[in-house]
DNA sequence: TCCCAGGCAGGGC
DNA sequence: GCCCTGCATGGG
């Protein structure tokens, strides 16, 4: 299926490439509406100017951070979540970067309904947080992955139901959920911009794209 | 020059 | 519930 196809012709992703769960939810708040080159820059900021901590983060004078992530876009919003989530993590569940006391020993939905009750979580964010911080078997579900399901045939365009749709026939293992959601993006980036017919997309045999063509 | 990036919240309807 | 708008910068 879908999922082998992108995984034979693009290779294992690698992604989410940060040294601690809270690093995660950082770059998760960062590139929204971003690219990931500007986050990365973003993050060395902070590391080298304020440390990824929630400490120091909750701690730090906003100007100091909205000067860190201003190449992110949507600095001054971002800067001020960020300092507010960083607080919150803070004060509730200390100075820990492994965050293992957030995410071990409760449910997958008390946990997810926590992190969407924080300002500047959506459902995107808080799955990716699940998937790639807490190690959650939860798929998160982003423009591009509706936009391939649509090219695909399939007409679901609520969140939720695309979510259920594509968890009920990936295989059940969070490596796959992480290196699927890493294809599609590349595959969206990367391949899906060249509109006509791509000769080298995986998909030209199931896409709509190649079909009308 | 123009467009949009790995969205979210808040409003109107 | 769905659709629109503000949020803002940088790279192609």
């Amino acid at each position: 299926m879908v999922y082998n196809l992108l995984l034979e012709k693009f290779g294992h992703q690698n992604w989410w490439p940060a040294d601690t769960p809270f690093e995660v939810v950082v770059g998760a708040i960062l590139t929204q509406q971003a690219t990931w080159l500007s986050v990365e820059k973003a993050i060395k900021n902070l590391k080298t100017k304020v440390g990824l901590t929630p400490k120091a983060l909750a701690t730090a004078e906003l100007h100091i951070l909205e000067e860190c992530i201003k190449s992110t876009g949507f600095y001054r919003q971002k800067a001020k979540r960020l300092s507010e989530i960083s607080n919150y993590f803070y004060k509730n569940y200390g100075n820990d970067t492994s965050m293992s006391s957030f995410f071990d020993s409760r449910s997958l939905k008390t946990i997810r309904d926590e992190l969407l009750s924080l300002d500047g979580i959506g459902p995107e964010t808080a799955d990716s947080i699940l998937l790639y911080a807490g190690n959650k078997l939860i798929l998160p579900i982003d423009a591009y992955t509706l936009r391939l399901l649509n090219r695909l045939g399939y007409n679901l365009s609520r969140y939720k139901e695309a979510q259920n749709f594509l968890q009920s026939k990936l295989p059940n293992k969070i490596e796959v959920y992480k290196e699927f959601h890493a294809l599609v993006v590349n595959l969206c980036k990367n391949n899906c911009k060249i509109k006509p017919s791509c000769s080298t997309c995986p998909l030209k045999n199931i896409c709509s794209w190649h079909r009308s063509k």
